[in-house]
DNA sequence: CATGAATGAGGGTTCATTCAT
DNA sequence: AATGAATGAACCCTCATTCAT
C-alpha cells in the first residue's frame, strides 16, 4: 500500500515533470518548433519515457489543457462566487484571470497561441474551457440584469466576446511587451470600461 | 504599352497566384503543417517556381503581411477619414474591419493565427501593422476627447486593447463558429458597447 | 569489464561501419556525387543513423582524415625511427607509405582527390597531416646533412615537394592504371632516384 | 562570306567567353560547387545560351581540356625542340610548364583538381594530354641515354612519374600557399634535383 | 518502468536543363 | 541566335516514434 502510494506519486511526478517542461518549451518555441527531445531533456527523462505518459506529442498539449488550464478556470468560479453584485463578480473574475496568467506566463503563452489556431490540436479541450468561461460571464450578466445594474437590451453572446476579447488582448499585449509590467493593475480600469464604456456623459445629469 | 502592361500582369499573376494559394493552404492547415508542394500544387506551378518569387517558405508569410494586410489596413484610414465625429469614425472603422475580414476569410484566419504566435514568423510586418491600427484608434479617441464625446480620464493604451481585443474576439468566434453568419451585423452593437458599456443607467436621468 | 569492452566495440562498430562505407562510396564516386543514402545503404544502417555519429555529410570526410589517415601517418614516424641512416629512413618511409596506400586503396583514392581540391572540405585536417609529413622529411634530410650523406646546398622546402610529389604521382598512376600491379616494388627504385638522380656519372671517377 | 566570317568570330567569342568564365568559376569553387547560372552570369550571357555552345555542364570541362590545356601542352614540345641536350630539354620543359601555370593560375587549379579525381569528368582528354607529356619525357630521357648524360639502368616509366609528380607538387604547393611567390624560380633547382639527386658525393672526386 | 539508439518518412531547397518567345 | 522563366528530380537533414535491453 505504501509502495503503491509512492509509485503513484512517482508516476505523477514524472507526468508533471514532463508536462511542465513541455509548457516551457512550447512557450518559448511554439508547438511545432518544439521537439520531443527538447521536452525530454528539459524534463530530465529519456525521449522514450514521454511515450509512457503521453500517447504522442500532440497529447501533451491536450493534457495541458485538461490539467493546467482546467484547474485555473475552475478557480474562476470560486472567485466569482465570493462576490455578490454583478460588477464585483466581473471585477473578481478579471482580476483572478489576470493574476493567474501573470503567475503562469508560460501557460499564458501556450494558451494564447493554441486558442487562436485554426486547426486546433486540442480542439475539444479548448471548446470545453471556452464554454466554461462564457457560461460564467452569462451568469454574471444575467444576474446583473435581474439586479438592475446591467442593461436588459444586450445581446449577451456579443457581450461575452466583448469581455473575453478585451481581457485576451490585454494579456496578449503584456505577453508581447518589451518590458515587464504589472498585469493585474489593468483589471479594475478594464472592468470599468466594460461597465461604463468610453462615453463622456452629460455633466449636469451625471 | 500593351505589351508592358501584359508583362506586368503576367508577372503579377504568378506572384499573386502563389500568394493566394499559400493563404488558402495556410488557412486550412496552419503554416507549419503546410508544405511548399501543397502550395505549388494549389497555385498550379512547379515547386521550384515558388523560389523564383519568394526567398523561402517563411517569406511567403512575410509577403502576405506586406501585400495583403497592409492594403486592408490602409483602407481603414480612408474609411475613418470619411466620418467626422468620433463615434462615427469608430463605427466606420469596425464596420470596415469586419467587412474586410468577412470578405477574406482565409486572410482573416492566417492573420488571427500569426498575430497570436509567440515566435512570430513575420514579426516586423505584424508590429508595423499593429502599430498602424493602434495609432488610428489613438487618433479617434483623442479627437473624441477634444469634441467632448469621450471621457478624458481614460488610459488610452488600455482603451486600444479593449477595442482591438473585442473586435478580434468577435472575428475569432465567427471563424470558429459551426455555422456561418453575418459578421458585419456585429459592428454597430459592438461599437455601442464600447461607447456606452453594459451598465444600466438611472431611468429618470436616461 | 567484458560488457564495457563490448559496448565500446559496439559503439565503434557503427561509427566505423559508416566511415568505412563512406570511404568506399567516396572512392568510387567522389564526395559530391555520393549521397548519404548510398553510404547508409552500404553501411547497412538507416539514413538518419548517420547523423547520430556525424554532424553532416561533410563531417564524414573530416572524420576520415582524423581517424584513418592520422593513424596511417602516425605509423610513418614509427617506421622512420626504426632506421638509422638517412637513406634508410627515406627508404622505410616510402616503403611504408606505398604499403599502406596499397593496402587501403579506397583511402588512397579519397586522399588523393581531397588533397588536390582547391576548396578543401577538410582543410584543417589536411593541412595538419601534410605538415606532419613535411616535418618528417625535413628531419630526415637534416639528419642526412649532418651525417654527410646528403648535400648541404639544398633548399629543403623544395626537396620536400620533390619527394612528396614523386611519391604522390607514383600512387596516382597506380590508382589510375588499367591493370593492378605491385605498388611497393616502386619504393626502392624511387628512393634511389631521389638520392642519385638520373644523371650518368663519369665511369672513371665512379 | 564576310558575314559568315563575322558570325564565326562572334560565335567563337561567345564560346570563349563562356569557357573562360567557367574556368574562373571552377577554379574558385570546384566543378560541383559551381552552377551553370554562375558561369552564365560571369560570361555575361543567359543561362540557356550555354547550351547552344556546350552539350551540358560536363562538356564545358571537356572542352576546357581540349582547348586550353591542349594548347599549353602543345607549346611544351616546341620549347623542348629548341634545346639540344637532354638536361637542357628538361630544363626548358619544366621552365615552360611552371611559366604557363603561373600565368594561368585558374587553369592550373582546374587542371590539378580534375587530373586527380577518380571519376574523371574529362577522362579521355586527360589521358590524351597526360600521354603527350609522358611521351615528351620519354623522348628526352631516351635521348639523354644515347647522349650518355643519363643513366641507362633506369625504369623510364618510373622516371616519368618522378618528374611529373615533383613538378606537380611544386605547382600544388604554390597554389595552396598563403602568399604568392615566383613559381618559375623553382624550375632550375628542381631540374638539378632530378639530375643530381640529393646525395652528397665524395669531395675528392667531385 | 526507463532508456536512448535506431529508424525512415517527409519536407525545404537547389539547380541542370528545356522551350516558348 | 539568345533569352530566362519554368520545371521537377534529387538530395540533405530533421524528428516523432519504436523497441530491444
Amino acid at each position: 500500500m505504501v509502495k503503491s502510494a509512492t509509485n503513484r506519486v512517482e508516476k505523477n511526478n514524472k507526468y508533471h515533470q514532463i508536462l511542465e517542461a513541455a509548457i516551457k518549451v512550447f512557450a518559448r518555441q511554439g508547438f511545432h518548433q518544439s521537439t520531443v527531445a527538447q521536452i525530454a531533456k528539459k524534463a530530465g527523462v529519456a525521449d522514450g519515457t514521454i511515450y509512457l505518459y503521453f500517447k504522442n506529442k500532440n497529447d501533451i498539449l491536450v493534457q495541458f489543457f485538461n490539467y493546467k488550464t482546467k484547474e485555473v478556470f475552475g478557480s474562476f468560479r470560486t472567485e466569482v462566487d465570493r462576490a455578490d453584485t454583478c460588477p464585483n463578480k466581473l471585477r473578481y473574475l478579471v482580476r483572478r484571470h489576470l493574476e493567474e496568467f501573470q503567475l503562469n506566463r508560460e501557460m499564458a503563452i501556450v494558451y494564447q497561441v493554441e486558442t487562436h489556431q485554426n486547426s486546433r490540436l486540442a480542439e475539444a479541450q479548448i471548446r470545453e474551457m471556452s464554454q466554461m468561461y462564457r457560461d460564467l460571464i452569462s451568469e454574471i450578466i444575467e444576474q446583473g440584469q435581474q439586479e438592475g445594474s446591467i442593461r436588459k437590451d444586450l445581446y449577451v453572446g456579443l457581450v461575452k466576446r466583448f469581455i473575453i476579447g478585451a481581457v485576451d488582448e490585454v494579456i496578449n499585449t503584456w505577453l508581447h511587451a518589451e518590458e515587464d509590467y504589472d498585469l493585474v493593475s489593468m483589471a479594475d480600469p478594464l472592468v470599468e470600461l466594460f461597465i461604463k464604456g468610453i462615453e463622456q456623459r452629460d455633466k449636469t445629469i451625471d
